[in-house]
DNA sequence: ATGGCAGTACCATACTGA
């Protein structure tokens, strides 16, 4: 089984995108973020006729997120339970699978902006919350998978200038302790199971001609609980929608299970 | 030293992203 995940921004400007990379990778689950559209504007049909079902959590302009699976999911979450939070950034569900179930947890985390800032307090706050949140889901649900746009580069190798960015967004001790917390309960980050390229990483800025040089951050990430690590076989980062025209400044990034 | 791209919305310029 292959699950994936994809910041797309904007999923009316990168369906076409969307149905063609499922298409060629016809994953089990891809959890998409950053939709920037309102339910009601979700390409339900679309990706139905391409084989999906999907669940959505959607919000006018900003954040929204979904999974897309091939079979019905269950016991949908949207948000932090007891989060008190206006901006879409989470939605959960159970996959029946061969094995048992695997609940999916899609994050599209906080920027933060920079630190000091209230955008930094609430990222803070939101990955507290998460945090506390995702260690009860655990409890219920042994296999789990964590997956999104956590904006965080978690070590200095995720970072095309870990000292040039030093202290600043996405490279901060703080947020690098939140990353280091989930890990703690239990979960891997699949990407590092595995042999991968020097400079990998999952965005590039859209300025400076990033992509092409290379300048990076991995910030989109997979996490896999325990009872689920020994099936994990495979991890990578898929660039080729990155030379898209008109692409996501995100790659998707792909785990195979079994 | 600064902005540089892209998407969206009160459609001209501001906000956000990372």
């Amino acid at each position: 089984m292959q699950i994936a995940t994809w910041n797309v921004n904007s999923l009316s400007v990168r369906l076409p995108q969307v149905l063609a990379w499922l298409q060629a990778n016809p994953v089990d689950a891809l959890a998409l973020q950053e939709l920037k559209l309102t339910d009601d504007k979700f390409p339900l049909q679309a990706l139905q006729e391409a084989g999906y079902h999907a669940v959505s959590h959607g919000q006018k302009t900003y954040n929204g997120v979904a999974w897309l699976t091939r079979t019905p999911v269950r016991d949908v979450v949207r948000n932090i339970p007891g989060l008190d939070d206006e901006q879409a950034r989470i939605i959960a569900a159970t996959l029946d699978a061969e094995g048992g179930p695997v609940r999916l947890i899609n994050g599209y985390f906080v920027n933060g902006q920079a630190p000091g800032t209230d955008k930094f307090a609430y990222k803070m706050r939101w990955l507290q919350a998460l945090q506390d949140w995702v260690k009860s889901e655990m409890a219920i649900h042994p296999r789990l998978v964590l997956v999104g746009d956590f904006n965080v580069a978690p070590e200095d190798r995720d970072s095309y200038d870990p000292i040039g960015l030093k202290d600043t967004i996405h490279h901060t001790v703080e947020e690098r302790t939140h990353f280091q917390a989930l890990l703690q309960l239990g979960l891997t980050d699949a990407f590092r199971m595995f042999d991968q390229p020097e400079k990998s990483y999952s965005w590039w800025d859209y300025r400076m001609l990033g992509f092409q040089k290379n300048r990076g951050l991995r910030i989109d990430h997979i996490l896999v609980s325990e009872a689920l690590r020994p099936s994990v076989s495979a991890c990578s980062v898929d660039r080729a929608p990155r030379k898209n025209p008109q692409p996501s400044d995100h790659a998707p990034v792909v785990v195979t299970l079994g």
